[in-house]
Formats: structure tokens, C-alpha cells, sequence
DNA sequence: AGACCCGGTTTTTTT
DNA sequence: AACCGGGTCT
């Protein structure tokens, strides 16, 4: 975002702080929390590390009874995150979403309350910590945060309807010496909920600053007027809404086109077609994207672009970092780093032949008692790490005291990394290009520590990203969930999968109020294009238990008569005519 | 006892 | 593709 007004206006631009609230939040942390009691070496838990500490804790009760159903370490998490962030109850939550599991809640209550404490005592932030702590610091307004807010004059926050209660409480803490903040949002594109995102916050920001001057954006910059048509019919349904109407001066354009197809294959295949007539017309691949609800749904696309030779990013849904092999070099940096990162010792020690979750567990507290001095532990020949694990103990000791910079540390991970990466993955030779990744992307960092919270907050996009960016600015397409094309705009946009069960998702069928949300999704998508929309789905598509079946077009194309968008049918003859 | 292997199940969306 | 549970091997 910096980048794009830097374009718009000059460079002074790129000299703002800016980015989520939880970059700015490690930054702020790292740099000030010393004085307000904060360890500024904390270790931040991505979802998945985060998951594992919930797991050892569910682990280590006796609260898993074989008969009955206790939830899982996802479920757990997920129930603890949004109680963090929509500051509900985890009793209530529980009551509301999960209610087969309301007779385990004091179980469930307990583990978080060991959760916490276990994060507690070992310097773990999760990316809910993130947000607490820095709320917690801006408002105590100690000298320390007082340094800092001096030097804020101004406040901007996009996104606005996106942001929870907590941040909205950050906000406040930001402007407490000058009051000079503005917020931009549009309610219709509230997308955040499962997170704890309100709405309401954008509504409740007049009593939060009172006397705020309030500007309507009503003029579209953006789509044509016949895209602007459709996004308005979408919208039409909706049930939660505050009364706008958009419009646009710009005039010449198609009618939006809805594909319906004999299946998935011919989807894909249309919309390749497409990208290649559309290329012959001097449409940039840049310029075009494919949304979608959810990652997989373009995996039988990505396959046909793979075939046709067009090169792509792909952008949401599984990253780089979440990655079985990145996680598992990532967490001998995190070990030297932080020796005593128990999360990332398990990973590392049973990567290794032989050891298992109870000898792990062993060796972790051989090294535990001797306070991880590693010059006591390799004197200690009676310990179970010198008899299994001699290399390995050498190797963290050296990235640990060795002061070498960190594209070094991940080449010596990486060497003796790889015979159990070949042992551990059939498909290494694909994976392996990530590692060269991982080292080239360590090249830019002075800092070890840098690098690793970077990871968890600011990931690369995608492996795909960097080797396109390297070997000469090839042009690419865009896969992205829709969540991931937030703000974001291209010349043309195809929308797939556009049925009942998949977008709107299956999950959301059933309530109200996750289908309205699936509607601001809905109009989400339609308005990243500027020029032309192809809403596309499947006539059948394949279902695990039913085998072929047919499928109902999306909810969302009701009442979408021919006045408002164009209508294609693509089967096997009409692909033909291409 | 603990590691390991296999097969069935499940998968929204993100920092 | 990753998780979980159950059965088998060392």
C-alpha cells in the first residue's frame, strides 16, 4: 500500500510507518516493551505453532477420554483466538457454535488458562498477544508510550470494517495526544467476522471521536458502469446495509458475462482460452485475476495453466511458511535463536530416526534441568542427547554462538537438514526449490531474529513469487482468494465456482448471518474488476460421496436477468469454436 | 514402551 | 496434504 501512494504521490510516502496492526505491534513491542515489563525477545507463535502449544497442553491432561469427543487442537485454538478478539466469553462461544462439546467447557477453559501460562513462562507471543500487549502499552501511557506517541501526529486506518475491538482500542491508545486520525471503510465489504471484525466499529467511530467530520465516497473510480450495475444488484439483497449508492462516469463496457460450464475441466478451460484472447487483445496477464471462495478451488486450473504454459501467482490459502519442510528448517532457526523454543525442539528431535513424542519429550528435559548451557550438556556423556544426537547438538550450538550472518545459519541448517528432508518427503524435488528460496530470502536480513518474526508476520506470498521476480520480471497471472484480493483492482476478473455450497460456502448456508457475509464476499469480488467480469461455475462437479452430481448455481446469480449480464454456456462444442 | 506405518477423514476465509 | 487413530513392529 505504501508502495502504490508512493506512486501517486512522491516518496515521502515510503518514510511512513505503516502495515497491519500486528507488524506495527511487534515493531512498537520490540522497540519499547522493555519498559513496560515486556521481554522484547518474545518469539511469535504462527497458527500453527500456536495449535502445537494447545496440543502438548491437551496432551499432557487427563482430560481425553477414549469414549468420548474432546475437541481438537484446531478447534481449541480457533474457540481461544476468537474469544481474544470478539471479546465473547469462551463459555458462550462454546454454548453458541460448539454446543456438543458444552459439557467439556471447564476442560476447555482450563487448557486455555494453561495455554496463557505456558506462553507466559516461555516468552511466546501469538498474534492475539500482539494486539493485547500493544493496547495494554499504548493505554497505560507510560513514559515509554508517551516517547512514542510524540512522535504520531497522524493516524490513517484502511480497512476500517475489518478491525476488531481490540484494534479499535489501539486506535484510541495511537491518538491519544493528537487527535488527528481518520478511517476509511465501507461496510459492505466487512469480510472479517470469523475473526472477531465488527462493523459496527465504523458506525461506533463517531462517539468514539466525537465532533468527526464524516465524507461519503460515492463515486466509483474503479469498474464500469455495467460492472457497478451487478455489484449493485448483488448488494440489493443484502439485509445488513447502510444506505449508498455508487456510481460511475465510466461508460464503455461489456456487459459482465456469467459461464456456466459442462464442468470443472471446461471451466478451466475456458477461462484459458480467454486469458490467451485476451493476451492477443494487450491485456497483461498482470492485469487479469481468477478470485475465488476457497485455495483449492483452483486446483483444476492451475493444472490447465500449467499445461497451457501461463505463468501464474498464487496468492492466499496454503503460504510458503505454513510449508512442512520451511517449518521444519525454520525451527532450528527459531532454536537458535531461542533455545528453549520447546515447539520448535519437538519438531526438530523427532525429525531424527527412532525418536518419538516421549523420548522428545525426555531429551527436552535433560536440556531443561542444565538451563540449555550447552557447554555442560555436550560434557555430560550420560545424557540421551550425546548418545542419539552428537550432530545435531553441534549444529545448534554453532547457530546459536556463532556470530555469522543469517544467510549462513540457513545454508548450515540446510546441509544438515537434507538427508531427512529426502527421507521425510517423496516429493523433495519440488520442495526443494523452496529451501532455495528460504536462503535467498534470508540474504536480505542482518539479524537472525528479524528474519523469524518476519516469517510469522509478514510471509513471502508465495515460493512462485520470488522465482517469478528473479528470473527477469517474467508477467504473471493472479489466483487469490477473495480475502486476499481486499484492495486490490485488475483490468479483468473471473470469479469461479460459483455455486450453492461452495460459494456460498456450506458452512454458511445455515445462518444469516454468514451468509450476508458471504454476500459482501460476493460483492468484494465483483468490484475488483475495472473492465471485464466473468462470473463462471460448473454444471456438475465431482462430490466425494455422491460421485458426479449436479450442481445448483450460486444464490448469488438469482435475479441477475440479461439486462445486467451476458450469459455463455461452454461445452464440449462450443469450445470447439475457439 | 515407544516408534512407525497405514488408511480413513477432512479441508473457509487471515494476522 | 495434514491429522488422527489404530494396529504392528522393534
Amino acid at each position: 500500500m505504501m508502495s502504490r501512494a508512493e506512486k501517486l504521490l512522491d516518496s515521502r510516502c515510503s518514510k511512513i510507518q505503516g502495515g497491519t496492526f500486528h507488524s506495527f505491534a511487534n515493531l512498537v513491542l520490540r522497540k519499547y516493551g522493555k519498559s513496560a515489563g515486556i521481554n522484547s525477545n518474545f518469539t511469535i507463535l504462527d497458527q500453527g505453532d500456536s495449535e502445537d502449544v494447545v496440543n502438548l497442553i491437551r496432551g499432557n491432561t487427563n482430560f481425553i477420554d477414549d469414549k468420548k469427543r474432546f475437541p481438537n487442537k484446531s478447534t481449541l485454538f480457533k474457540i481461544y483466538s476468537f474469544s481474544v478478539n470478539s471479546g465473547k466469553k469462551i463459555e458462550d462461544i462454546v454454548e453458541e457454535e460448539y454446543p456438543h462439546f458444552a459439557f467439556e467447557i471447564d476442560k476447555i477453559v482450563e487448557i486455555h488458562r494453561l495455554y496463557n501460562e505456558y506462553k507466559n513462562n516461555n516468552n511466546l507471543f501469538d498474534y492475539d498477544d500482539l494486539l493485547l500487549k500493544l493496547r495494554d502499552f499504548l493505554l497505560d501511557f507510560s513514559p515509554a508510550a508517551k516517547s512514542l506517541l510524540q512522535k504520531i501526529n497522524f493516524v490513517m486506518v484502511d480497512e476500517y470494517q475489518d478491525t476488531n475491538k481490540i484494534q479499535a482500542e489501539i486506535v484510541q491508545g495511537l491518538t491519544q495526544i493528537r487527535k488527528n486520525v481518520m478511517v476509511v471503510g465501507d461496510d459492505l465489504q466487512s469480510i472479517y467476522s470469523f475473526r472477531g471484525a465488527n462493523f459496527q466499529n465504523i458506525l461506533d467511530f463517531p462517539k468514539l471521536f466525537p465532533g468527526c467530520e464524516i465524507i461519503k465516497l460515492e463515486k466509483n473510480y474503479r469498474s464500469t458502469k455495467q460492472i457497478l450495475t451487478l455489484a449493485n444488484k448483488i448488494q440489493d439483497a443484502a439485509i445488513y446495509k447502510f444506505e449508498k449508492t455508487l456510481y460511475s462516469d465510466n461508460e464503455n463496457g461489456e456487459l459482465p458475462v456469467i459461464v456456466c460450464a459442462e464442468d470443472e475441466s471446461f471451466q478451466s478451460k475456458f477461462i484459458v482460452n480467454k486469458i490467451l484472447e485476451l493476451r492477443e487483445e494487450g491485456v497483461k496477464l498482470k492485469e487479469i485475476a481468477v478470485l475465488f471462495r476457497s485455495s483449492y478451488f483452483s486446483f483444476n486450473l492451475e493444472i490447465e495453466l500449467a499445461k497451457a504454459n501461463i505463468p501464474y501467482i498464487k496468492v492466499g490459502g496454503m503460504k510458503f511458511v505454513e510449508s512442512a519442510h520451511i517449518k521444519d528448517v525454520l525451527a532450528f532457526l527459531r532454536v537458535a535463536v531461542n533455545v528453549s523454543d520447546a515447539i520448535s525442539w519437538y519438531r526438530i528431535l523427532m525429525m531424527h530416526e527412532g525418536i518419538g513424542p516421549r523420548s522428545a519429550q525426555k531429551i527436552l528435559a535433560e536440556m531443561s534441568d542444565r538451563k540449555f548451557n550447552f557447554e555442560i550438556i555436550v560434557k555430560d556423556g550420560n545424557l540421551l542427547i550425546n548418545k542419539k544426537l552428537p550432530d545435531l547438538f553441534k549444529l545448534i550450538y554453532n547457530l546459536h554462538n556463532k556470530n555469522n550472518r543469517p544467510i549462513d545459519k540457513v545454508s548450515h541448517t540446510i546441509s544438515y537438514y537434507t538427508p531427512f528432508f529426502k527421507n521425510l518427503y517423496d516429493d523433495f524435488n519440488k520442495r526443494n526449490k523452496d529451501l532455495e528460496i528460504l536462503t535467498n530470502l534470508s540474504e536480505k536480513y542482518e539479524h537472525l531474529d528479524d528474519m523469524i518474526s518476519d516469517m510469522a508476520i509478514e510471509p513471502p506470498i508465495d515460493s512462485a513469487v520470488d522465482a517469478a521476480l528473479q528470473d527477469n520480471e517474467t508477467e504473471f497471472l493472479t489466483l487469490s482468494t477473495i480475502h486476499s484480493a481486499k484492495g486490490l483492482e485488475w483490468h479483468t476478473v473471473f470469479i469461479i465456482h460459483l455455486m450453492d455450497g461452495f460459494f456460498p460456502s456450506v458452512r454458511s448456508i445455515d445462518s444469516t448471518e454468514n451468509l450476508e457475509e458471504e454476500r459482501r464476499l460476493m460483492y468484494v469480488a465483483a468490484t475488483r474488476a475495472k473492465q471485464n467480469l466473468f462470473l463462471s461455475y460448473p454444471m456438475t462437479i465431482f462430490d466425494r460421496e455422491a460421485g458426479h452430481s449436479y450442481s445448483k448455481p450460486s444464490r448469488f446469480l438469482n435475479g441477475i436477468k440479461s439486462n445486467i449480464a451476458e450469459s455463455v454456456l461452454v461445452d464440449y462444442k462450443s469450445l470447439l469454436g475457439y
